[in-house]
DNA sequence: TCTTGACATGTCGAACTCGACATGTCACTC
DNA sequence: GAGTGACATGTCGAGTTCGACATGTCAAGA
């Protein structure tokens, strides 16, 4: 039943094609919170429809369908958002299971993984800021409007991660180091592991 | 295929019956990373047992049965390990999602769903906090060993979650308060929405 | 010994999800 | 006017996931 609400709270946002959902969730919302692909989103805003929760708007060319959301949908949306504000429902990520399960690799393919999931993460954070400030620019408010939180959470999710992975690097490369560079560097006392 | 190696890393920390791993999963896993429930859980069990990835090492009292990661299972795990490091892969997180569709509701509603997600998450900092610190006291070290970037990672991102519902609040704070105590504290200019 | 509740596993149908395949439109270019 | 590629939607089968129902074990207490 998520989804539904994923696409309510897209159109809410903005009046959106079939075309553009698929890429709005591909962009920003699909990296941390709900991914999903045409072939489930087509079908789900035919079912909107017909229940009523969105609304065509218009019909351009090449069969492009622009959906919004109506009163009751919005409705429903709330609804949902207020019931189970505590519930955490299943949580699906596996580029966390991977990182999750970094100890299984030898130190040095981990620290590979560290290096690549750090850049990655600070890559998000600068793309992310950029927007913020746009938002910042464009609602003339400090806080960026209602997207703005949603953009914060990125920034504060993606900086946490690049920040774990320096830590860890550091972990595993001391371990490393230790083995290592304890031939020619002047070992200091330190126990073996 | 994402739960099979989820099962293997948690097995490779230590062999479990499958109603081990379910609380497992429950537990802190479960929470940002990947969940799977027992009805999950038996039947993949099986399957990596006959494909020998898995081996049973007790059968002890109400039919428990105590699996553990075969030399064929980590082999397999660290392949998938090292296959797609940057991958992505489809997202699903519900709470997230919540979170992502704040702006929807009235600052007071999206209030308490903020206060409720920073209590919630400074709970879990303190918790995996605890389990970190008894973790490096059982290894000896300051990383607390392979399981310790495991928790730090939950620790970084519970503690990032906290720190933006804090900042959110604020922001929310802020608009919902202007309306109402510009009325009985000194009104400083601020026009009206 | 009977009941209760936690432990432990099994199974099934419904719903969800994905990738692959398919169809057609439109602007641009050669 | 034929070819190309991005735009835009549709569909289907295979695999995944979940909740609900089911079965049985064992310890503790009434």
């Amino acid at each position: 039943m998520a989804l539904r609400y994923a696409i309510l709270g897209l159109l809410l946002d903005r009046p959106s094609s079939g075309y553009d959902l698929a890429g709005r969730f591909a962009d920003v919302i699909g990296a941390y919170a709900w991914d999903a692909k045409h072939s489930q989103i087509y079908p789900e805003l035919r079912r909107l429809d017909q229940e009523g929760l969105v609304e065509v708007v218009d019909r351009g060319a090449r069969r492009r369908t622009t959906y919004r959301c109506t009163g009751e949908g919005l409705t429903a949306l709330r609804a949902w958002l207020m019931a189970a504000p505590t519930s955490t429902g299943g949580v699906k990520n596996e580029h966390a299971l991977r990182l999750f399960l970094l100890g299984v690799l030898e130190p040095e393919e981990a620290l590979e993984v560290l290096r690549q999931t750090e850049a990655g993460a600070r890559g998000k954070v600068q793309d992310l800021e950029a927007e913020f400030a746009a938002l910042q620019e464009r609602t003339g408010s400090a806080s960026g409007g209602p997207l703005g939180l949603t953009v914060q959470l990125g920034i504060h999710s993606f900086r946490a991660t690049a920040q774990w992975a320096r830590w860890a690097s550091e972990q595993l490369g001391a371990d490393a180091d230790l083995d290592r560079s304890r031939a020619d560097q002047c070992g200091s006392g330190s126990s073996a592991g």
